[in-house]
DNA sequence: ATCGCTGGATTGTTGAACAATCCAGCAGAT
DNA sequence: ATCTGCTGGATTGTTCAACAATCCAGCGAT
């Protein structure tokens, strides 16, 4: 009863204008796992959680079968665990994650902004800029954490590689997931905002080598940072 | 019937002498995706082939739902794609994911070479050389193949990221899925096994820079190749 | 406290069932 | 003959109920 639920469309008397393209029906395993999914980047499930078949079955109304194959594709974007007979659990990044995530990010977006793009990419970069400028300037520290996302994102789409931009957005979400716990403070964000835009100048002004030196140079210290906040 | 089956390990009498770490027994799922995995490398299962669940399930000896688990997992790891309500089929490379890989390859085995590694990690490196020289000499064409690939993943190896070591052995397992279409001559092959002596002669001697470059204009090279061979 | 047992809960897997969808083949109309 | 629309069979999507295997907390005995 959480949000699964989804009208089948349904305009009856239409009949006669035929549809050209297939409506998009996600299947509900499908749907299940979007739902999972937004509840872990909201929050509402916490790193460590434990998430019981029968549990998760009825609170979404569907079968175990088809909640064991929602979890099947989580588990595979690394955003839960699967422990054999034990049950499966919201991912938690460990100190040693954070080092890898960042080893990650540093190969695709360094690559990715090193080799440039087309003009509406980059513009979809300064757009991401100018929305996190608006959030600042709105004090919304949530808009501001989602509009880092699409910078970053926007950069590794330069590359126009579908499989490097689905490979950022699980990392993403993994980061999404572990912010969650690491507070998010004004005061954290202050920095990358002049540097977003320092980034994105360089990138349109075509100069890409500057332009991967001070994202690298981000990247490392960020990984710094959280390192540092989530202890050791 | 097809090699899914795996004996219980069955040490009758010993229990006397407790076993301290958990026997690794895959799930039945688990097994039934590996097994996938296999034919699929081995060519067994040829791209754009259709798998029916029922037949699978009963050749492998398991059920319907313990396939569809295991499809699951390999349409997530894009070894598979399935077509709602149609099936699912063995993935196809088209001319345009021959750039998208090489795109991804691009960007995290030249970052991961660029940041060296432990001599350990390098020594791997240098083994897989030496494999690929082994198979030429016995004229194994199937050696040639997987030494190249143990050259690459133990490039990868070198970041110490199990993430980047993941989406590498995914990316190297799509290309197996290609390669076996692109029928593997000999000649194609002489090329770069005196170039992959020369990268890591370069990565041992601490000459990153120019291991990169080396890399990166193989796997420019690489490209071009594999795209007129598919035809365009 | 440690050890070993036991019972309940949860996972792993199966088999059967049914609705929804697709597809090939066929009948009929233009 | 080609197109249209139907129909039946096959396959997928999903559910349900069952059972074995495994885990875990509690409890009693040493």
């Amino acid at each position: 009863m959480a949000g699964v639920d989804q009208e089948k469309s349904e305009h009856a008397g239409i009949d006669s204008a035929r549809a050209r393209v297939r409506m998009r029906v996600p299947s509900v395993a499908e749907r299940v796992a979007q739902e999972l999914r937004y509840q872990l980047a909201e929050g509402f499930l916490v790193p460590g959680a434990k998430l019981t078949e029968a549990t998760i079955a009825e609170d979404l109304g569907v079968s175990r079968n088809t909640v064991r194959e929602a979890f099947a594709e989580l588990a595979g974007e690394r955003l839960l665990l699967r422990q054999p007979n034990k049950g499966v659990f919201v991912a938690t990044l460990e100190a040693g994650d954070i080092h890898d995530v960042y080893t990650v990010r540093r190969a695709i977006e360094v690559s990715s902004i090193r080799a440039g793009g087309s003009p509406e990419r980059i513009a979809a970069v300064r757009a991401a800029v100018e929305e996190g400028k608006r959030a600042a300037d709105a004090n919304d520290n949530k808009g501001l954490g989602s509009a880092n996302q699409h910078f970053h994102g926007a950069i590794v789409a330069l590359a126009e590689s579908s499989r490097l931009n689905t490979i950022m957005a699980q990392i993403l979400a993994e980061m999404r997931l572990y912010f969650h716990k690491a507070t998010l403070n004004a005061h954290f964000y202050s920095d990358w905002l002049r540097e977003n835009e320092q980034i994105c100048s360089a990138l349109e002004a075509g100069e890409l080598e500057s332009a991967g030196d001070l994202l690298l140079a981000y990247l490392n210290r960020s990984e710094q940072q959280q390192s540092a906040i989530h202890g050791e």
